[in-house]
DNA sequence: TTTCTTATTGAGATTGAATTTCAAATGAGA
DNA sequence: TCTCATTTGAAATTCAATCTCAATAAGAAA
């Protein structure tokens, strides 16, 4: 976390007339130095691990304002649980997820985005956000059979 | 429901050793006697409403069945609630979703599922399936001013 | 048709992620 | 420093989905 992010996320607490907290500070930093995808429950355990005292539903309540206010994207691949993600530098991307490892890459493909505009158009929809995950196998999972016990 | 799908539906349950019983045939009918994309909850309202009595549980339990064995479709629009929708002529399609009243709206584009094939290769995963939701306003809700109370 | 075995049903309990409650603590403007 | 609305933490609650278990019913065998 550079200090021109935090720098961003005390405007934005400013602005929304919300406390500039050390916990939410916690939360912020927590995500901003990982690039993982990672559930509010794993942010919750790494700030533990890291000694950082920030119950669990502080760091709900931190995720929902960071999401809010667009500092963090957040993704849900179908299991009941939100993923986090560092919204730094706003690079819109999509992604690709390994069914069986869980592990997620991310792409960016803007032929596809064009076509997503005219499909939206054609049926008269005004776009406002979109969803596109890949689901599939990675080369590493490919390669390795599966564990027999 | 036609015979030819009822038949369908028991030759599943016939091969995975599952019983034919009026709850199940009765989840189904109703599943495939609409084109919406109705959640777990909706589908077990509908059929109380028609007099059939069966319980949530028997609705949760024969989604999955018919889920499991590819009788019906379903998808996850991020509020933590599965929609189920009849999955007759199989056309694989993706989804646009108006976020102020919810309609849902099929589109199908050779075009992108081409350049998917082509992301999952650059990324070396061996693809199975995908999610590719387009959310935004419909024609009606973008021409409807945001009632005030 | 009757019997028998096993799967299924229904009602209620349980799960788990997320949200809410509320008393105590704290940020930040005056 | 004082004040007070906001925030925090712990526990309670919510809600879709799943599980439990006793009673019921499907359907194979006789």
């Amino acid at each position: 976390m550079t200090d021109s992010e935090l720098e961003k996320f005390k405007k934005v607490l400013k602005d929304e007339n919300l406390k500039l907290t050390p916990q939410r500070v916690e939360v912020f930093r927590e995500v901003c130095n990982s690039d993982e995808h990672r559930e509010a429950e794993e942010i919750y355990l790494a700030l533990r691990k890291k000694g950082l005292n920030v119950s669990r539903s502080t760091v709900y309540r931190t995720m929902d304002i960071l999401y809010k206010y667009d500092l963090v994207q957040r993704m849900d691949i179908g299991d009941g649980k939100w993923r986090y993600e560092h919204w730094l530098n706003c690079h819109q991307h999509d992604h690709l997820i390994c069914i069986r490892c869980g592990t997620i890459v991310e792409f960016i493909n803007t032929q596809i985005e064009g076509i997503q505009k005219d499909v939206a158009e054609k049926f008269n929809y005004q776009l406002v956000r979109h969803v596109h995950q890949l689901f599939g196998l990675c080369k590493q999972c490919q390669d390795t059979p599966v564990s027999v016990k």
